[in-house]
DNA sequence: GCCGTGATGTCAGTTAGTGACATCACTGTA
DNA sequence: TACAGTGATGTCACTAACTGACATCACGGC
């Protein structure tokens, strides 16, 4: 008989979300976790760096934007790029919407958690950044871009997990970045028409 | 005679810098920040939340922010309005840039400090938010504005920290935004304004 | 049938962070 | 002057996150 129960990560990682959704990311011990997963604390750290990372490891994220942002249409608008790289990400969070939502509850209820969430922004930050330099932009304009595309997705993200109404996480992320379009428009237009604002919504925490 | 020398915060924030400058952050431990200090371990604690935020303490940044948000001329354009904001703001750093560096420096060594400054940064993007909602902007585009506010702003100031030429912080601020403009106005007016001051890859379709 | 390897366990430690309670110069007040 | 209350600090004991060093032993190759 094999020695040990297979996939102890996979174990490691039920167990981790299980607790946290029950008693909350701070009342939890490693040790708590290991335990439902039969192994032992310093198992739980060969395949966690910290007790927040269990949340953060399965990203599949920086692969799409990456590949995506390369792959773009050659002659295309900085902002383009971001578009076309944001829709083709959209679709790894949809498939599993009902994780995604159960995991963001998780992480908003907990600052340590936010804290590794926006360092994980941050690493996708640069890594699009350089996807676009890759492009031929300079330096600056990269990273500026990137930065404002990681922004624009954190406001179409939490608009996606807090809709009531159930759109689609890329048509946020469309709307958000047409939001972004027309922050620049001249004061007349931005105060008078009331397209300028985006349909539906109504929370913000 | 007087039970403890004054000024234990004081004392304490002196100490950490120093150590962590010295030994670098996770090399020192609480108990020698205390011991330099001339306190107890508990001493710290009681004027820190945690061994990170000796450094994130002062904070005048958001009391500027916000006020500056609050008071820009009435009828101005959402990024008018961080314009005005993020400019108010320069000074803050300018005035104690050395010591700013030297603090960015040992940021800049230590992954647990870079989340915790990307916390410091969050929580600004939230009150730039409130501050622009309290002008009658719809939330999502108070949300949106306020990222790519405090998105524009570190591009300006890791330039400003980085920069050889020694610019003033409201310079890279000033050439940031402009930049942003030109990265987010449609795409017709970003080719026509392109007057060449970011090199790069610029064909626009 | 032996040998190396990799995934796991065991153990002993360091350090961050917290709660409960003690101390005692200082301050105001009778 | 005496005395009570307060607030800043100290003391102590404890939990839990993390780490390094070394032990174990099924499994797969040779």
């Amino acid at each position: 008989m094999s020695r040990w129960k297979p996939d102890a990560r996979g174990r490691l990682e039920k167990a981790a979300m299980e607790l946290y959704n029950d008693k909350g990311f701070e009342a939890t011990t490693v040790a708590e976790i290991a335990a439902r997963a039969e192994v032992t604390e310093r198992t739980f750290y060969r395949y966690f760096a910290d007790k927040r990372e269990v949340l953060f490891q399965a990203n599949a994220l920086a692969d799409v934007l990456a590949r995506a942002t390369a792959t773009a249409a050659d002659p295309l608008a900085p902002l383009e790029v971001i578009t076309h790289a944001l829709t083709e990400a959209a679709p790894v969070f949809e498939e599993r919407a009902e994780l995604v939502r159960q995991r963001q509850a998780v992480i908003a209820a907990n600052p340590e958690l936010q804290e590794r969430e926006l360092a994980k922004l941050a690493s996708l930050v640069s890594i699009l950044a350089h996807a676009l330099r890759e492009r031929g932009l300079d330096p600056t304009t990269a990273a500026l871009a990137a930065e404002i595309g990681i922004a624009a997705f954190k406001v179409a993200f939490d608009r996606w997990i807090n809709d009531p109404g159930r759109h689609t996480l890329a048509q946020h992320i469309r709307e958000t970045l047409d939001a972004t379009r027309r922050l620049t428009a001249p004061a007349e237009q931005a105060a008078a028409t009331d397209d300028g604002s985006l349909p539906g919504q109504e929370n913000v925490t």
